[in-house]
DNA sequence: TTGTACGCGTTATCAC
DNA sequence: GTGATAACGCGTACAA
């Protein structure tokens, strides 16, 4: 698997290697028929350049990177589509690395990208991301860093975010409009952010309508279908049924009504369950789930130009900008109490 | 930004450059004060060995890079995982890039990771790959790269595959024995292995039941929910109903559930369906989808063995190995035409 | 035990 | 226009 470089290209033809380099590149003046002639042989031996050297003289990749806690849920690759629509236009190309969100390869993950010289990343933290001293240390050094969704207050850069509050509100608002009495809430981890937005918006909605929410009605709940299942399951197992759940995300809904409906429960008769971040499933399931929408592709979209603006900011002052987007509650029949 | 390199701490101690990097790299005689000196300096100054210089000079990487089509399905972020947890041990990382389904991207993708020299690759093809002429230069050159289910038969190298015609064949005597007789095939596209494989299946099982299969009860569909749904929709325009699908994956199966529902037909009393690559919601969605379930994390770890095997070989002779994994067809309600 | 010098593949800055 | 050379950060054969 021996490489043709360009001092084999420059052997070839008997000349020095900054010439073929100069042709090659369509640099200065070079005569016409020597870069021609450059260029063909170049291509007869199957030369290529090789990055590794570029990167190592350039101290830069034109490759960016992309640390995301998993992609077994649509969400994140979603987002990392919108993502490279808009880098590949620019001539960047992402690397993709996945937590399986756990802290540690997270770490792992940044530092493995940050060392190959991506000229900046695009991270979102894993639900166990407590320690974020090296992603800040990075920040503060000036490294190209964008989060989205899942962040920590503690990274002062530019950031995509999803109006969670007001979504988890209205979410909420509408069970307590279909007449549920005793919502609970399937929350995200508390070291996120996004959780603790989720969750404000749940409280706020229940002052609303000056309902009290008791401890025991918000439950720490993970983001994947089992972990909404067993935490379904033990309420049952207690006896403890609310008439509605509004769960952090749509998987840990599915799985909340998987161990519903295995019990003998009817949804939305006896239980009325509202999701988060529509899933390409939510109208697919039975009963279909309401479910808050994120607008994913644009998410990636956004957080790839605002790394992009920031990597070409050069000397420039860098404002971290923080922007919020919108969504839409898709309102389906695991939570229409009543037509 | 600015790394710490190892001539920095060199010089700070006023050692040599080669000095200091004996002492990181724990080599040959070095007097353990010199070391222990090195490496507590090396480590307040906040010394991170810079992995681009030493792939350049040793001409590997310790990563793996990792192509695949797509990541909406589920399907392939579940072999990823199961290719991390192999090479994660071996001190190995992955790099994923996505083709998005497209052959351009897929040759880019496979250009980017080998230059940026990944020890070894592995690869699924896009549904759309016809030219395969620089993958096969690569195996040709005897750089590693293991293929899994998504296959060309000119790649003559290590492969991991799933067997489709056996499992397409019960999938599709299920149906018959169910009482179907106007079974319909939505299939994969051509140029793949496994779609061919999967159609054979489908058309032996009929002909063991001396059932004869028009062309038109063959259709090439995509892989996502769409074009399920958008062959279905066709179909049904043209008042030409099946009374049972077999396709060629999950998404594809929903795709036609969702059409075949919109336009009030029941399922499996109307038409009964057969998915392919058990998905997580397969038995979730109204009615409960049967499927053919895939060992995804074993076909990761696999190939990810199969490839370190290869990547270590060195010196010795090459021999592309084929595994063929088992598999299971989980019935659920959607193909029980009678109970 | 430590220092010197070279090479990995490029590009850029000099001379000529 | 073209050639020689230094540099990017690291590892190592060789000299000291």
């Amino acid at each position: 698997m021996k490489h043709v470089t360009i001092k084999d290209v420059a052997k070839k033809l008997n000349l020095a290697i900054s010439t073929v380099s100069r042709a090659l590149n369509d640099k200065y003046d070079i005569r016409k028929e020597t870069r021609e002639l450059v260029l063909q042989t170049a291509q007869e031996m199957g030369y290529s350049p090789n990055p590794i050297a570029r990167h190592l003289l350039k101290q830069c990749s034109n490759q960016i990177g992309v640390v995301i806690p998993e992609f077994i849920n649509a969400f994140f690759p979603e987002v990392i589509i919108g993502i490279q629509e808009v880098v590949q236009k620019e001539g960047y190309q992402i690397l993709i690395m996945q937590s399986y969100e756990n802290a540690e390869n997270e770490l792992e993950n940044i530092k493995t990208l940050e060392s190959n010289m991506v000229d900046g990343l695009i991270v979102s933290l894993t639900k166990e991301t407590k320690d974020v001293t090296y992603l800040k240390k990075l920040i503060d050094n000036g490294f190209p860093i964008v989060i989205f969704n899942r962040t920590n207050e503690l990274l002062k850069t530019s950031t995509v975010l999803f109006d969670d509050y007001k979504w988890a509100f209205f979410a909420t608002e509408h069970l307590i409009l279909q007449g549920c009495k005793n919502i609970y809430h399937f929350m995200g981890t508390k070291n996120l952010t996004l959780s603790l937005n989720r969750k404000q918006g749940f409280l706020d909605a229940h002052k609303k309508y000056k309902m009290e929410v008791l401890p025991s009605q918000i439950i720490e709940c993970g983001f994947m279908i089992h972990d909404g299942e067993r935490e379904m399951e033990k309420l049952i197992q207690s006896k403890d049924i609310p008439d509605a759940i509004f769960a952090a995300n749509d998987p840990s809904a599915i799985g909340a009504m998987k161990a519903l409906k295995r019990n003998g429960y009817k949804i939305p008769e006896d239980v009325a369950i509202v999701g988060f971040t529509e899933s390409k499933v939510a109208d697919l399931i039975d009963p279909p789930l309401t479910s808050v929408a994120q607008p994913t592709n644009e998410i990636g979209q956004t957080a790839a130009r605002l790394l992009l603006q920031q990597i070409r900011l050069k000397e420039g002052v860098f404002v971290p900008q923080t922007i919020v987007l919108n969504g839409a509650l898709n309102i389906r029949s695991s939570s229409l109490k009543k037509i």
